[in-house]
DNA sequence: GATGAATGAGGGTTCATTCAT
DNA sequence: GATGAATGAACCCTCATTCAT
């Protein structure tokens, strides 16, 4: 494992990950890093070697892994898979929603893809999460309770795609529904509720045989 | 109406879209773009006067608009409401998935957005597409056709959503399913087809009363 | 002599004029000048060769000649030498009044002279007016008028420096004075008047026995 | 008070105060200024913040101020008044010959003027000279010993302007009293002398009942 | 370990001029 | 004769990084 990050290191870690969900990885100088972070320019390059290297310790740090999740999940003989499917949903929605920064950075980084060391790191949360999807619907079908024929990738496509929309839109989405003058903690819990349910829907209407 | 640009002023825009869509705005140099389409450095500004606008250039040509489709949708009188949904569903993948370049560029500068004008014109966008999905949802539940209480731009997120989240993982997805080997144009029909039924399916479940 | 310019020519010149008065050479654009005049950047390298040609052609027309002027006060047998000394002052201050916007040029270029040619032209004229100074103030002292040991050429600075001074200073005299309502004519008239006793009485104080 | 700056940045604008005085601000680049200097051209963006505030603090460095000076003289009683203003027509031309180089850009500045700081700090300059050469005035006629009726700015120009005439045609000056093998330091210990003698004689002229 | 100084490379843009028509 | 298109050079500035301390 990694030596633990001085408080100054982890502080600068989310001073940078601020600035790239906002300007994006080639829109935000060191400078811009440093200064907001209050710190000296040449520490970037001194602590993490270089803004690349920065970068990939945010990956690093924030990138989720649910293979424990659904390990646990595939267990547990309490719940039917119905029932695992929507904790997992809930995971991912509570997941992205937590680390909204984070993922916006993801996004771009997953078109914008020039570090290899990136590349990779996206590539197997693809592949690793993936079949965790896999291995819960293989339950499922397994038990009966799920159809066969199931595009599992297109799937997940609309789990990931309905929550990162949602997270682009949020603003546009707080407007249309009036909820400009809602806190911002308690839309987000509005917003995770709407989430959760409408993607529950869309799980129990493909995964059954109920359509 | 903007006077029509020359060839060489449109092969720039492409060479420039192609370039934003692969390393993003800031990652994207003016020498790059005129190195790759074989001109002077200087013309990008010549003709398009700086980076900035050239692609807010690409945005108002690029841009899709779904009103007239919608407005044709709604005066027909031989589809019924989820047909008409169906026709705009497709209507989105398509456009869409033609633009994938475009596509792209959009996905990152709803993220990464300083420039006003371009700012301006997604919000524009977003508001006249969430329009549209308006007009065409309320004419399914005047006709009974479909259920009250939908969350429209919830639904609207999981369409595009979906889309724009299956064309940033268009290779997972050829992997995943052993297709390697299969011709480009041939895929993207495939993933046409695919999205196509999968959205529909999701949207007939939420959209009517059958759920 | 050189053949005539157009309406055109002679417009652009006009403009350039201007516009280096106020910006300087090096501050100045060939398209700061085309477009103020309205007509195609290429004319000017068209019409006069290049910017430094069109500058010197301003020189050309624009250098004040008093050798005439002079000559012909010489040969007056009804003017004193003080007499004809303070025409030549009038003469002075009216010619670098009338030509303001030339005479903040030549000052500055007096300073910033790259050009070899402007440099021989400037050059010229202070051997021309030099002496034509010299002859007036020669036959003064022949006439036993005026003092010997007449340092002549910082007779000749105070004349020129104190109109020049007075043209870089004009909005401040304006100020001090209190007349910024006069209509710049009248502030014109005002200044040419002061200027003329003020330094007609130092010419008469340094040129003159009564000191 | 501004953090005194290395001796670097010392020679840097010592560097460019001589570029500037021969080629002018425009005409300048930070290229020629860094060559010149022996540094690299980041540098100057690096140590002034730009090029127009490398300026800025070149003026900010030269600016003669005389206040102190005057102040001193009218406290003083061992002198009469034209003493004292025979004192500042000396500080003045030792203060514009010391500062020959950035005499020529103040007065090139003052006619491309285009940055405001510079062109406040210009005001501040004249009005506050203005006010010293009033103190001064006022303090003469109060004695009964300078007439009334002075136009003093005019007074000013006069000095101001010979000084600086004297300043953009020393080389002519100096041929036409073929003083050209004189060394350079002895030849302006003469220009200082005659300058000072002949704005003391103007200055008795005009200031003293005598004229 | 930590930092201000310094660097070479490259950023977008504007320049005066020339070319093809 | 006159012009819009096009050019290569140069503009000032910022970049991420390294160096000396």
């Amino acid at each position: 494992m990694k030596p633990d990050l001085s408080s100054k290191q982890l502080q600068l870690l989310d001073t940078a990950e601020l600035l790239f969900s906002k300007k994006g990885f080639d829109g935000t100088s060191v400078r811009d890093i440093a200064e907001a972070a209050g710190i000296n320019t040449a520490m970037i390059s001194y602590y993490f070697g270089s803004k690349e290297k920065l970068m990939e310790e945010i990956f690093e740090r924030k990138s989720m892994n649910i293979r424990e999740k659904v390990d646990n999940l595939i267990k547990d003989e309490t719940m039917d898979p119905l029932e695992k499917m929507y904790s997992l949903v809930d995971t991912y929605i509570e997941g992205i929603l937590q680390r909204k920064r984070f993922h916006r950075i993801l996004l771009c980084e997953q078109i914008i893809n020039q570090n290899p060391h990136i590349i990779g790191m996206m590539e197997k949360m693809k592949t690793r999460n993936s079949e965790c999807m896999n291995d819960l619907i293989r339950l499922g079908q397994k038990k009966g309770m799920f159809r066969k024929n199931i595009d599992i990738p297109m799937l997940t496509n609309t789990l990931v795609g309905t929550v990162s929309h949602t997270l682009l839109t949020m603003d546009f989405y707080k407007n249309y529904h009036h909820l400009e003058s809602m806190k911002e903690e308690e839309f987000e819990r509005l917003l995770k509720k709407k989430l959760s349910v409408h993607i529950k829907n869309i799980y129990k209407a493909i995964l059954t045989h109920e359509l």
